[in-house]
Parts: C-alpha cells; sequence; structure tokens
DNA sequence: GACATATATTCTTATATGGGAATATAAACT
DNA sequence: AGTTTATATTCCCATATAAGAATATATGTC
C-alpha cells in the first residue's frame, strides 16, 4: 500500500518534475545556494527547502554549511540505479544495425582503449 | 502543485515499485494474460490490472484481445525517455579511464561498423 | 439461457505529498 | 542586543494514489 516514500526511494524523487529542473541546475557541477535556486526556478524558498531536502535524503545532494548559506551539490553517482535499469531495456529501442555496431565496437574497445589510455591521457582532461 | 499523474508522466509511472516488478516481468517479451501476472506477482487481480491500466495509460505496455484474456506486452520504447535522462549523468559515476575508453570505440565504431554490418548480419540474429 | 472464467471498474479508505503562509532557526552585521 | 539575511520547519489544505471489497462487463462453455 503506497508507494515507497519520495524520501528514500530515488526513482520516487525524481518522478516529481521540479526535483528533476532542481537536478538539471545542479548539474553544472558547481555548489548551489538555496538563494540561487529560488531565483533561478522562480519558485518560493519553502517549495525550493523542501524539494532540496527530499533530494538531499536520498542522497541525490550533498549539504555543507558555508557561512549562513548551505550548499548543495550533485551528487549524480546516486541517480547509477535509475540509469542501471532503464539501461536494461536499451536494446528495445535500439535497432539491429546499431546492435551490431555495438558488438563490433565493444570488441574493438579493449584492444584500443589498452593502446590510448596512456599515450593519450593527457589530452582527455575536458 | 502536484506532480504529474502517473497517467500521463512516464517516470511517475515507474515510481511505483510493484510497477517495475510488472514490467520486469514483461520484459521477457512474451505477451502477459492479467491472470498470469496475478499468479507470478502474488498480488490480487484488481490492483494488477490498474497498475497495467495506468502502464497502458502512459504506453509502457500494449493490450490485445485474445478470447477472454488481455494481453499486455512491454513496449519498452516508453522507458527511453529515462533513460535518456539518466544517461546525462553517466559520466559522473564514470571514470576518467572509461570516459577515454569511451572516446576510442566511438571512433572506431564508426570505421568497424562499416565493415561489419553487411559481412556479419545473419550471425547476429541473437 | 445459465454458469464459469477473466478482467475492468467503482467505491471507499488511508496515506503521501506539494504548495502556501507563517514561523522558527541561524548566521552576519551594526 | 537588535536587525537583516538565508534557510528550514510547521501547519493547513487540496489532491493524487494505492489497496481492498464489491460489482460490472465481457467472453467462453454447457
Amino acid at each position: 500500500m503506497a508507494r515507497a516514500a519520495t524520501t528514500t526511494d530515488v526513482f520516487n524523487a525524481v518522478a516529481e518534475p521540479r526535483r528533476r529542473e532542481i537536478i538539471a541546475l545542479l548539474a553544472n557541477g558547481r555548489e548551489w545556494a538555496v538563494g540561487d535556486v529560488v531565483v533561478r526556478m522562480q519558485m518560493a524558498q519553502p517549495a525550493v527547502s523542501k524539494h532540496l531536502s527530499v533530494l538531499h535524503k536520498v542522497g541525490v545532494v550533498t549539504r555543507i554549511k558555508r557561512g549562513q548559506h548551505r550548499m548543495y551539490r550533485l551528487e549524480a553517482a546516486k541517480l547509477k540505479p535509475i540509469h542501471d535499469w532503464a539501461k536494461a531495456f536499451e536494446h528495445y529501442w535500439n535497432n539491429q544495425i546499431d546492435r551490431i555496431k555495438e558488438r563490433a565496437e565493444q570488441k574493438a574497445m579493449e584492444r584500443i582503449a589498452r593502446e590510448n589510455t596512456k599515450a593519450h591521457a593527457q589530452d582527455e582532461s575536458k
């Protein structure tokens, strides 16, 4: 009865569109103060605080105090379960050709990666 | 106010754990009668019907009548938006080495795919 | 047509949740 | 200490939703 709480199930936490917007905002990797999110989202401060609180409880954001501000940062790895889940269905929308390409690249990858990893490591900083 | 309905937002539809279970069940690609799902999920028939109805409304399953049965089939492509969304965060949990490999395979893919597509098409039926 | 089987729908109830308003808390500044 | 700024929390309300029970709607069988 009743689905898993938004504060415990990442799928449910992310099912709220405004929280996905907040996540998109934080996706630039920087720290965001609540007030910054309020401005960018045109949303009331308590609402933002509550959404961030939900995201914090599921671990999707981390929080640190900086002066009178609480800085939030995206902890994107917590979204991996969703990716893993969805990825399991990838082959349903990829067509046969794409699958062949994946097989081919898979085999090539192992060989090429070994050569490239050391040689071009510094070229891939971005 | 209030998030998008479960019947209109795939993210919300899938935020219910039992619906994810049903999806997992249907993921074998076969048609499932409601009764089969009821047995496998140990769940009341009306509950299953309702969940399937939600999934049907968001298009995640298709339904066809077969005699007195309604056969449900997974329409996994409707889950692609979730995959696309989550995939955007993939690089957060992949390490630098993995990213280099992806770049390498990406480049190799385009070349190799052209050679393999026609040559081995019949070997990749599964 | 009567009955059985399969599934959907309706109704009720309990609960979660999101927003708004108001208030509380905390830090910074004077 | 008093005031301002930043954020969290509480309270209230409206709504969505999930489950269960009962019932309705096919469809198949005799």
